[in-house]
RNA sequence: CGGGGCGUGGCGCAGCCCGGUAGCGCGUCUGCUUUGGGAGCAGAAAGUCGGAGGUUCGAAUCCUCUCGCCCCGACCA
């Protein structure tokens, strides 16, 4: 292709209001442009790199024998009414009638409309196993749409489902997946890790998720180098380190207007791992009682495992629940729910005295906590320890770019997706979803390689796998030569982008950075005096002069290895 | 949904506090010169200041409402 007539609307400078590095660089180097909020249109190079990101998905599926499908995005409400989460789902969804007054809605994912199909297209077990998938549009009224890309209101996923006869199948299909999405990321370039993941509202058994470490991610992972644990900090066993706690005798202590843990630590002079924080919580069956060392974060969702649904309580329900005013609870007394983090098992502690402007000091488990429930309820936090071989955790950000779920007879149970056994009876398909986001691969790539002057993109998933800029196009020899490669290269199957335009050599130079592109073909007036060009690697800007002859078999050699 | 910020030529911003009908850089177009890391000079086009209402002789500037966008948090099948 020739630069000249491709629609690259480079930028020198980044939109005010992008933030995350692969937002700015997508939109400087020309490959997206923001519609609205969450809503991104993709350009000539965006649209090839989410091809060529869509092709290896597509290939790696099929080597598992998954079968593409198409199914709609909008969809009727009946399906999404029998499996509840018509109702279930909020204001995420986009709702609409149609001309019939018929209620509708878009696809938020596919999960409904796919154990749909097998409901009624399959019967026997002699139909099982099944692998379907469709990489498409999914729709989700995002409460906050962010960092470009990486969370949008419309976006295209690669979604694929299993239908097994068991358990077993199940197994299978899964660990199908798991290896199938390995290689994928690999392909793609990417750096990744694969995590223990909460299987959360898709219900289910089993899940992992696959997280590309980049600080503009919004999750973050726990992870061992001793054992190899690796787990989403939502779910990550940890154990901290234990506190030395001083000789306390149990005694009371004013502490007139100090509430926080940080008030109180200050005025007792002692380190927040020597208190225990009271939570109050409001559950559907009554207040909690959850108790964490004062430099612990209290994990929510560690929590609802126990109690289900919750929220923090007001202040004028703690006093109405514990008589006692917020700030003052501790962990003594109260007839209700108690549930205490592990680590609190060691030690003597400082808490709140359940009395306005008094804690105690040398609360033990043993004396004090003989009435809470121990479990892991803690934020998993750098400097931990692994549950599992005890060395130290490592946390890190990362963006999710893919999960998997086992998910079990969820679904195909109230869509009646039910098959026949050998023995004639009827059961239900035991079923997984597997999902990717190859908008995100994209920004993850972006957040992974990039330097001052641009993107550096992984070579399988760059818009172009080569550039060549002759400096002066006025210049016939340089331009004789440039056509010649280009010529000879694209018929070879490279994919070659040349930059034909009339730009000072700077301007070339500068745009070739910013969208990077792997490898270029630098040619000049200069170097052709001597025959000579050169190549120029992207990734560490190394130069390499060639004689004219021996660049395209020099350069060919380069591209096939990386292809 | 809670908190914060911002909407002024295509992009980045100034002007707003102390009302007098719009300015800078980049980009774009034309010409000449230049030509290996975002060129120089000369000239030109392009905005009615997110929208509506109000105050005023007069509003980008003040007031009210409203829409949009970004960030933090909550939420995230």
């Amino acid at each position: 292709m020739r630069y000249s007539r491709l629609f690259i609307p480079t930028l020198k400078e980044a939109p005010a209001d992008a933030e995350a590095i692969s937002h700015k660089l997508m939109v400087r180097a020309g490959f997206v442009r923001q519609l609205a909020a969450g809503l991104y249109i993709y350009l000539p190079l965006g649209q090839r790199v989410m091809q060529k990101i869509n092709e290896i998905i597509r290939e790696e599926m099929n080597a598992i024998g998954g079968q593409e499908v198409t199914m709609p995005v909008l969809n009727p409400a009946e399906v999404w009414q029998q499996t509840g989460r018509w109702d279930a789902i909020g204001d995420e969804m986009f709702r609409l009638k149609d001309r019939g007054g018929r209620d509708m809605c878009l696809a938020m994912t596919h999960e409904e409309t796919m154990t749909w199909l097998a409901a009624h297209d399959l019967r026997s077990y002699r139909d099982l196993p099944q692998i379907w998938y469709q990489i498409q549009t999914k729709v989700r009224d995002e409460a906050r749409p962010k960092s470009g890309i990486l969370r949008t209101r419309e976006f295209t996923m690669k979604d694929s489902y299993s239908f097994d006869c068991d358990e077993a199948g199940l197994d299978k299909s899964y660990q199908l997946h798991l290896e199938a999405y390995k290689k994928i990321y690999s392909r793609c370039g990417i750096k990744f890790f694969v995590v223990q993941s909460d299987t959360g509202m898709m219900g289910g058994s089993m899940a992992h998720e696959y997280m590309a470490p980049s600080p503009a991610g919004e999750d973050e992972v726990a992870l061992c180098e001793g054992c190899g644990y690796a787990a989403n900090v939502e779910l990550a066993l940890s154990v901290p380190k234990a506190s030395k706690s001083p000789d306390w005798n149990f005694e009371e202590v004013a502490t007139p207007e100090r509430r926080t843990i940080d008030e109180v630590t200050r005025f007792l002079k002692v380190t927040p791992d020597l208190l225990i924080k009271s939570i109050l919580v409001m559950s559907d069956n009554g207040p909690v009682l959850a108790l964490v060392r004062g430099d612990q974060m209290l994990h929510e969702k560690k929590l609802a495992k126990l109690i289900g649904p919750h929220r923090p309580a007001q202040k004028d329900e703690v006093k109405a629940a514990l008589g006692v005013p917020a700030g003052f609870i501790g962990p003594m007394g109260h007839a209700i729910r108690k549930i205490a983090d592990p680590v609190l098992k060691q030690g003597l502690y400082a808490a709140g005295a359940n009395k306005e402007g008094y804690h105690v000091k040398g609360v033990s488990a043993e004396k004090h906590l003989a009435d809470a429930e121990f479990s892991d309820i803690h934020v998993a936090g750098a400097g931990d320890a692994c549950a599992q071989c005890g060395k130290e955790l490592r946390i890190e950000r990362v963006i999710e770019i893919g999960n998997i779920f086992k998910l079990g007879t969820k679904y195909s149970a109230p869509l009646k997706a039910n098959y026949l056994d050998e023995n004639g009876n009827e059961k239900a398909i035991v079923m997984g979803s597997y999902g990717i986001g190859p908008a995100r691969i994209a920004a993850a790539a972006v957040e992974q390689g990039n330097d001052e002057n641009g993107i550096i993109w992984p070579p399988a998933i760059a818009p172009y796998q080569l550039l060549i800029v002759p400096v002066n196009v006025k210049d016939r020899k340089s331009m004789d030569i440039a056509e010649e490669m280009y010529a000879a290269l694209e018929e070879k199957g490279f994919e070659v982008l040349m930059d034909d335009r009339d730009e000072r050599a700077g301007v070339k130079f500068k745009d070739a950075d910013l969208i990077g592109i792997p490898w270029r073909i630098v040619i000049g007036e200069k170097n052709l005096k001597e025959g000579m060009v050169e190549i120029k690697e992207r990734r560490n800007g190394v130069v390499e002069k060639v004689k004219v002859e021996e660049t395209i078999e020099k350069i060919a050699k380069k591209l096939v290895l990386e292809a």
